[in-house]
DNA sequence: ATGAAAGCGCTAACAA
DNA sequence: TTGTTAGCGCTTTCAT
């Protein structure tokens, strides 16, 4: 293992002055000096033993991420957010997964401590965080949620009312008055939230709420179908239905094809979330990006304020969304059902398979 | 923070017995000193201070995770299974995602040995890891791959050859005789397994080879949609047709129901990884699950047998997956369309992949 | 069975 | 501007 001693050596200065450099601290040292510093350790493949860093500075340059469902759609983008902040920041990130059935944060908590973690990311922690609060002992955290909500600073959700109003005023402008909504699980706090914004952008757009055109339910595929049948048998049916999701938008368009009607020419769809389903159904549907790898840099990007400038918690964050406009609410845009490109959210590809070359 | 020194002050003893008890080592102590520095040191709530520990024994719990995709629909299941092993045995996971661009492998090594980790695992990493061979200084490794291949030891990967004979076995057991094949990306390893595996599969049951049901491209759905276009033009088209991929699969039941076909009456399909769209998909489509929280389980397991035991490297490791019958292939089991377990919204785990109960 | 002490690699206080 | 050195908390040899 090369050390700063074999660095110093080879460089011909003392160990406190190749310290002074490569721990990018701010005490002067000759633009002659650190330039021939740095070029040995490179040239020596010099890589800092953070055991010592961390034993001698009480700071370890790693954050813990707990998550409550690392499986989850969307985790990953939320965690490649962070990263992507974290990292070029010298961080690194030990990503711990925390069964929903086991009450295990504390612990796991504890054990972060122990590894010396220099703050935490909780990330759709359906654990209430202020439970383990005493234990974090001062370090900074902060908190990405996507359908929950806590009481509490540090959070980052979606902006759920600019991105539902994003939805339903695209409706409106297309020329509907009856945009029915088919609401998510009651028990979620981004449901109400959704609806909420729903029954505003009409009122705001002088249309009458009509409770008849509100279904609620959960967020499943078969829930859409249901809701959207129902909404199908009215006097005066809908001639727009919003899912609070993309999956109840999807069953909603299985229920409209299977009644013999088509979407959208004669009822326009619209959906939630960008999921997969979204650009696999047929039409392909109509929705609101979920923010997601812009939520986990935002965490990031806070927590490390917080980590280097002593700054204050933040209060809650709001991101938007954008409105991704395909096929199944018939504005202008018509292009292949099939043609997808996969990276949601994210900068990357998600699976860039023309690079790929087989080993032989 | 407490130190072993304050433990050894309080419990009478010095910090070498202090130590010595609370490593867990196996040097003797007289179980009355034993017992007492372990109610000192519970009642005090000391806890170790893993830097100064992994300074001085070069060791820390860690095992470092190198990602070249995170965003894959896979990488979550794999490392569910990785750390599903490791966490119960006192690891911790450093996860690091590498771009594909930046050929960074290195300096990721690097810095994940700066932080002491115990061992590697690498996620479908596009980059060799022999590039990084002598970085990894005796450090034992494991590879995860899905569909790369590299000629090197300690590698987990699907058992390409048993899962694709089952679902074609699957459909000769129907009477099927002319079963065409879409296959992968020519220059994925595992197209030319899973494409081999087809050939031996139909050799074996007797069934001529028809190089004119074989069908080759990308993964892509409007890929499978076009070579099932060709496939049914054929003079003496198929019964059915088996996707290197769902996706393939997809695209060909909707080039067969375009055409004015039914599947599974007319055609069958057959798709291979239990992606989401097989579960999306109307008809739903019988396919092979992917073990990939298995092989994250396998990988993991080796490497803590070669951490602890000095285990030697262990040859290519393949794991099976599971035949997951749905409603394309016309087996029993139609059901319909809509009724799924489809859980990504809910509270609950979305893991393990399947419980492998398809659709009710 | 227990203790004394060296030292892991690094940073920072103090010296020059 | 550079160098010397103490010591972070721990494990482990060596001595008792």
């Amino acid at each position: 293992m090369i050390t700063i001693r074999d660095v110093a050596e080879a460089a011909g200065v003392s160990i406190a002055t190749v310290s002074r450099v490569l721990s990018n601290s701010d005490y002067p040292v000759s633009d002659k000096t650190r330039e021939r510093i740095l070029e040995v350790a490179a040239h020596l493949g010099y890589s800092p033993n953070r055991a010592a860093r961390s034993l001698r500075t009480e700071r370890s340059s790693v954050i813990g991420v707990i998550l409550d469902n690392f499986n989850s759609l969307w985790a990953p983008f939320i965690i490649r957010g962070l990263q992507n902040i974290h990292q070029p920041n010298g961080y690194l990130c030990l990503v711990v997964n925390i069964p929903w059935e086991h009450h295990s944060q504390t612990k796991v908590v504890q054990d972060l401590i122990g590894h010396s973690v220099d703050g935490f990311i909780f990330v759709e922690t359906w654990h209430r965080v202020s439970e383990s609060m005493d234990m974090l002992r001062g370090r900074p955290y902060a908190i990405v949620h996507r359908l929950f909500h806590e009481t509490d600073v540090n959070s980052v959700l979606p902006d759920e009312h600019y991105n539902t109003t994003l939805i339903v005023n695209h409706l409106i402008q297309l020329g509907h008055r009856r945009i029915a909504y088919i609401s998510g699980a009651a028990n979620f706090f981004s449901s109400g939230e959704r609806l909420a914004a729903y029954r505003h952008a009409l009122t705001t757009a002088g249309i009458e709420i009509d409770a008849e055109l509100i279904e609620t339910g959960d967020w499943s595929i078969p829930r859409g179908y249901q809701a959207a049948q129902n909404l199908l048998s009215l006097k005066h049916p809908p001639t727009a239905i919003v899912g609070a999701n993309d999956h109840l938008a999807y069953g909603a368009i299985l229920a409209i094809q299977d009644a013999g009607l088509r979407v959208p020419d004669d009822i326009a769809v619209a959906g939630y979330d960008n999921d997969e389903v979204a650009q696999l159904s047929n039409p392909t549907i109509t929705t609101v990006s979920l923010p997601l790898f812009e939520m986990g840099q935002a965490a990031a990007e806070h927590l490390l304020r917080m980590l280097s400038e002593e700054a204050p918690p933040f209060e809650e964050l709001r991101i938007k969304g954008e409105l991704i406009i395909r096929q199944s609410c018939g504005a202008p845009q018509g292009q292949y059902a099939l043609a997808r490109n996969y990276t949601r959210n994210s900068p990357e590809p998600v699976f860039p398979q023309g690079i790929h070359k087989a080993d032989e």
